[in-house]
DNA sequence: GTGAAAGCGCTAACAT
DNA sequence: ATGTTAGCGCTTTCAC
């Protein structure tokens, strides 16, 4: 009748040193008063709370959400749970999420950098204390890290490359801030494809937009429309600086795609409800994100790691009509 | 010079019992030896976690981004904890989202349910075991809760209301899922604005969108244009249902705004993005956030509360290109 | 196969 | 103003 506290622990953790039969008892008394566990009392005894910590810099907009979701359904199967975190693109908010997380007994945080982080105090603490650090998307330059990112370089040169094919000639470059690896790889990327067809890199085509929204894309394109020589194409390393740039090009009836033809990043919703719709960059988030999560578990596993891990996913260039001058294109 | 672990305590917590030299002393070697309090263990000892859960159907999408950051705000300032769980708009993940989260302690529940919610058994469970559950935004109908909602009849009213002044005489409905009240009395506010007007209510004219998606909503624009008497305007429930009412249309060369009017729900981003942009309801998400949070507090102090709460916020209509077909509107 | 008991890190009586 | 100690709910040795 009476059983012991230990006994119940072993038949609701699935224990073989116990009877069937007594198992199935318990479990019906479980069931019976509604038992629920206490996340908090098993992992303070266990020292570990099967939980993961993840700072993205937003949460809108359709690339974060997706990469959430992929990391979400890993961390699931995997028994663990997901504390999501808002840097809100200021490094403040973000060392008060590393603390928050450290504090909540997380066993391992991924995380992409906010636009304002340039050091990396906080990380290394994190480090520190042992726990698993995993960055995705976005990193600092120049820090040796467990990463898993996408191929900024190659997608910038696909975009850039299927431009030209498209007989673009004079292409400009919206560009983010360049102390995080991804702008900086899309610019070059972009440079890499003008060379290889043997064309001069004009630095006035190149705008930085910090951050890339639409009112800075905005900004960008007005600028770039008075040259004395303006472009004729524009790859935008985000959606949103180039949603801005269509802004002004339809004002100033300016003609997408035959005049100019526009390219983009990251395959926002709304690239396919603006007129025209966008060729973008599509980065495969959800993988993205499993990856990330797979990464992490590899590191709790092996105390000592051989080194910083790097994952690279490669991105799909999603052709669509505002960069299609010719009939159709076979890129 | 050693110190009683009571004593530590009692600095970190800023105890007055305590000497300011002590206190000063502690709190510098803590810093020291970068010391990190756990959560699990405080929770567990207090019986108190810091934790609120928020269930929500999806986070992408700008109004679910916006209510999470509302609440967030509110939690961090009172020292509370944010754990986010997504339903995917299904019932099953619904009732693993309330497992995990009452496993993990929440102090409250809130929650916006999904689509294919259509008991509320596991919400009752939470009830049962005395934690505080704030609904916002979408509930079911049919049951006294407590909740943080916006006007959505009035909103209905309004957009409705505003179409008409702007000459549109037949008006289409995009509705959603009649179970939800949202989406009910959005269709009510727009059957009484209809009939403010002395204008009969023509059935044929609402077309249910299940979910609401460009898709079903290009379904459903597609069936509204092949009537014999077609719809000159349409409001719709979701931003997303009335892009694809955009699309159609466009598809079909019928000009928005001269010919057919569109209004809509949400004040999604890409509104502002099409073209004409997509004159749209703003909920105050931010708000609405701040306020279920409140409530939550609120309930958590009163033990026995004093029957369900029901906030109701003020949604404001963004008028538009899409839906001014006169040369000004001074609604 | 089962029970007794220690202890995870912390707080809050209750001493002193 | 500081120290001592019990115990939050659970798991896990260790003994039987």
């Amino acid at each position: 009748m009476g059983l012991s506290v230990s006994g119940v622990s072993r038949a609701l953790n699935n224990d073989p040193r116990i009877s069937a039969a007594t198992k199935k008892r318990v479990l019906e008394a479980a069931a019976a008063i509604n038992y629920q566990p206490n996340n908090m009392a098993t992992g303070l005894r266990r020292g570990k709370s099967k939980l993961v910590g993840v700072i993205v810099p937003f949460v809108d907009g359709r690339f974060f959400a997706v990469v959430i979701k992929g990391i979400e359904r890993a961390a699931r199967a995997a028994g663990f749970n997901v504390i999501i975190c808002q840097s809100d693109e200021d490094v403040v908010h973000e060392r008060q999420n590393i603390e928050t997380l450290l504090q909540s007994q997380v066993e391992g945080i991924l995380v992409s950098v906010s636009l304002t982080t340039r050091d990396a105090a906080h990380f290394a603490k994190v480090q520190q204390r042992g726990v698993p650090l995993v960055f995705f998307d976005r990193l600092l330059r120049g820090h040796e890290v467990n990463a898993v990112v996408i191929d900024d370089y190659a997608a910038g040169f696909a975009s850039t490359t299927h431009l030209l094919q498209q007989g673009y000639r004079r292409i400009a470059h919206l560009a983010g801030a360049q102390h995080l690896n991804l702008y900086q790889q899309r610019l070059l990327g972009y440079k890499a494809a003008l060379q290889a067809y043997g064309l001069p890199a004009d630095d006035c085509l190149i705008a930085y937009c910090e951050p890339m929204t639409l009112a800075t894309g905005r900004q960008a394109m007005e600028m770039l429309v008075q040259l004395p020589n303006p472009p004729d194409a524009v790859f935008s390393a985000s959606d949103w600086a180039l949603a801005g740039a269509l802004q002004v090009l339809e004002e100033r009836g300016v003609h997408v795609p035959l005049e100019v033809g526009l390219a983009g990043f990251s395959n926002e919703t709304f690239t396919t409800l603006t007129t025209p719709k966008l060729t973008s960059v599509e980065q495969h988030g959800e993988q993205l994100g499993e990856q990330a999560f797979q990464l992490f578990l590899r590191l709790r596993q092996h105390k000592t790691p051989a080194g910083p891990q790097q994952l690279v996913i490669e991105p799909s260039l999603q052709v669509r009509d505002s960069s299609q001058r010719l009939g159709k294109d076979t890129s």
